[in-house]
DNA sequence: CAAGCAGACTAACAGTTGTTAGTTAGATAA
DNA sequence: TTATCTAACTAACAACTGTTAGTCTGCTTG
């Protein structure tokens, strides 16, 4: 229909993201699903052609939207630590947008069928991108000369984990919490 | 039977732990994880009672182990920065030593029936522990006078995530990897 | 008013789920 | 040898799974 309103069918992903968040893709049911919808489990194939669909609307784009900003973050003549905390904003700030998705996107991404080879390249490349921006980091020696993967792994480890914890927090400034988030991340906690 | 030597019931906890890791508690199947162990479906009812006991096995026994071993630590003598290594240090051994039970404690605790309340309150004095640490390291001086339940939520995603990342490595030095990653956490990246 | 369509419904399907009952072959203990 | 125990098996269950077919209602458009 148009972008304003929700459609029924974007109705139908987001709730599916909220209950796929509580307990994983496997265990909610397309009886669940509709009751969260109030309607019959039929019903919802007016809109949708399959589970594994919904699946794959909640996953691929918020992987083609982290795949596409961190190319345009690297690509720009930022410094490396520079680069890294618009990392940490992207991350925040696509939290907040999206909670649930990010929670599927996490959890249950090994139950893509089609599309996990698609998905597994994307995450590839940006993990790839993500060593790239720390290792140039090493060479200006912005940052520490150690091992660039246990850094990524470190840093990627509390932003993926972001989805846990935002909802815990009432009325989330994005922009506080990705400056507080890059000062420990990249500074460290010791006095 | 014996301690040495794996009974058959300790078999099949370790390859649902295994399994779990791979598709979730829900996507794998008392046939699936039959056929694992090379026998029917209906044969695994000698060794175990239940899936969910399985489950239970597998979770509770290192939710106890996490919270016994935070209170040692707490109690220590050591300062808030040292208790802290000390924290990362546990998270390695624990996870190099059963990584498959650490993916199934991030990923399916939820899945829990009977223990799920206790499981719960295990996590929370886990998590509050914590935090009373890194507070009491800001009170010292040792820390960085910032969000403490933010900077536990860093640690934390950060340790919680080592099963993701441990077997990648060949043949992983627990004591190395935990001093890197300690050294990362608390010094930061910058240089 | 008539026609068409969007979106809900009921009923049903074939396959899969965790689990139980009852049986049997081989090892161990009397 | 005989009796007991362990640990596998086959067969079956009732419930639940994702999905399809076909139907009905009410709104929109000609």
């Amino acid at each position: 229909m148009n972008s304003v309103v929700q459609t029924r069918k974007e109705e139908i992903i987001k709730t599916a993201a909220k209950l796929f968040k509580e307990k994983g893709y496997s265990a909610v049911t397309m009886r669940d699903l509709a009751a969260a919808m109030g309607m019959k489990a039929a019903s919802l194939y007016n809109h949708i052609t399959s589970k594994q669909d919904i699946l794959k609307a909640i996953i691929v784009s918020l992987a083609e939207e982290f795949t596409y900003e961190m190319t345009v973050i690297k690509a720009s003549d930022h410094g490396a630590i520079e680069k890294l905390k618009l990392i940490v904003a992207l991350h925040v700030k696509i939290t907040v947008k999206n909670m649930y998705g990010m929670a599927c996107l996490n959890n249950d991404w090994m139950h893509l069928e089609e599309q996990l080879e698609y998905y597994l390249k994307l995450r590839k490349k940006y993990e790839q991108d993500f060593i790239d921006i720390i290792k140039s980091g090493m060479a200006s020696d912005e940052i520490i000369d150690s091992n660039a993967e246990i850094i990524m792994f470190s840093l990627l480890s509390t932003l993926r984990s972001l989805y846990l914890w935002i909802p815990k927090k009432e009325a989330v400034n994005a922009n506080d919490l990705a400056e507080t988030l890059s000062r420990v991340l990249i500074n460290g906690i010791n006095k």
